[in-house]
DNA sequence: GCTAAGCTTTTCGATATGCGGAACGGGTTG
DNA sequence: CAACCCGTTCCGCATATCGAAAAGCTTAGC
């Protein structure tokens, strides 16, 4: 998944290093042998990026196993809270899964792709694999589309160059022409609609947050089975209490 | 054992590489001059490690500025519910938060020093600087003390070894004899006290967490100023409380 | 109580590879 | 227009990284 390009100015030393690290991250835990053999490198090689890791706090050993230590935590809550606007987007997102009781998030856009900075759960919110720090595909997310529909055209051939329109469900979209339609729509609208594009049985509003320069910094948005997300309560109800907290959040944002 | 002699068997590169990462986490953002700058090397290596780290998607870049990307929110965010414990300590956090008003945290231990996993604040929580992925000396808090004193002894020698017995107040615990005499008193009472030892003013009660061989996993807090931290309050009613979550915590632990 | 097997750790020499410095291109400011 | 900032590229050299093999440790099996 390394889709990284021909890496002409790369570092290849620490290429390995990352790979090790990543290699823990989808392990959760190895042996420095395992290790070794995943990436075809000499055990001593790896050996020596282990030290060098666990010198810097980054990796932790227990016995023969070696994880990733919780100073990547440490340096992701940075990461997230670092914007104020983040921070301020926490509380709106506990709000709307309280008054909605379905699942309430705050996502970003990073390197084209969407990324869940915060997330919160009413009682009756399905559960899914999603979690603070995923990444997600953009175009097939309400606050992936909120966002797009916020960026300038070229901002949005560029994330359609980078990572294309991969289908997800027979409702993904997938072409150009039908993403810019939506984005249209989404405009006149205010607020933006994904209907099953990724996961089957999932629907969800979102809704830009922009800066006082009407720059996008985020989405807001909220998701629900398709049983209970629909009529004039997915029509209206929710679009008017979702596009009134991004309203907020934006004056909060700009004081 | 050589965990004294930094860089015996490391991997310069991968320092190098570690030192801009690190730079960025503490500058927030950074141009390719101030990274040079700061670390006496020349522009072109620093180019060719930002490079690296933007393929990789560890770094982002913003016109002539660099910052770290959320990935690592991802991975901290994966170190973090990793093990099973760690998430089932979550809503206990937030329970003892909202029945005692105060602040609650679940704090593990890494590399001798605590970490804060979970926390939660009552409506009438005092506001520090604390944080999730926050780590701290374990002498000088609740959690700590509470997770020291279930430590066999050479591990907690190890610790001190490592860290020190710094002091942060008049109250802190800065010798061997009188940690391991709180040690004593901990496992006697059945949870610990910090009386200010880390920060003036702020008092906090913590319980360990084990598995089902006992081993210990992390600990449970609770801390406030000291003017609520007092009388029955704080010697029994809270304690008692504290003391049932992480019983109650312990037997989901072991199902 | 011994050997064997698994692992990590260390050593060491060859060579690939990261490094620095200087030159280049492209904006922005005076 | 020139000076100055930024990032980018090129290239030769010294060195830090690498792999293989052998040396240490533990644990397991008999």
């Amino acid at each position: 998944m390394n889709s990284a390009q021909p890496g002409r100015h790369a570092v290849k030393t620490t290429d390995t290093a990352f790979d090790i690290v990543e290699s823990l991250w989808e392990l959760e835990t190895a042996s420095l042998g395992t290790l070794a053999e995943r990436h075809g490198v000499a055990k001593s090689t790896v050996h020596r990026h282990l030290a060098t890791l666990i010198n810097r706090g980054y990796v932790v050993r227990e016995g023969d196993e070696y994880r990733l230590s919780l100073k990547f935590l440490d340096i992701g809550q940075f990461t997230r809270t670092r914007e104020e606007a983040y921070v301020l987007a926490k509380p709106k997102v506990r709000e709307l899964a309280e008054k909605t009781d379905e699942r309430a998030q705050f996502i970003v856009e990073e390197n084209g792709r969407a990324v869940y900075v915060h997330m919160a759960a009413g009682d009756h919110a399905v559960t899914t694999n999603t979690y603070v720090g995923k990444h997600a595909p953009i175009h097939a997310s309400a606050a992936g589309l909120a966002i797009l529909a916020k960026m300038d055209e070229a901002t949005v051939e560029n994330v359609i160059e980078r990572h294309g329109l991969p289908s997800y469900t027979e409702y993904t979209i997938t072409t150009r022409d039908a993403l810019y339609d939506e984005l249209e729509a989404v405009r006149e609208r205010g607020y933006s609609v994904n209907d099953q594009g990724h996961i089957r049985g999932l629907r969800a509003v979102g809704a830009p947050v922009c800066d006082r320069n009407d720059e996008v910094i985020g989405a807001l948005s909220i998701s629900g089975p398709t049983n209970r997300m629909q009529g004039e309560w997915f029509d209206d109800k929710l679009p008017a209490l979702l596009c009134g907290s991004a309203n907020e959040l934006e004056l909060n944002i700009a004081f």
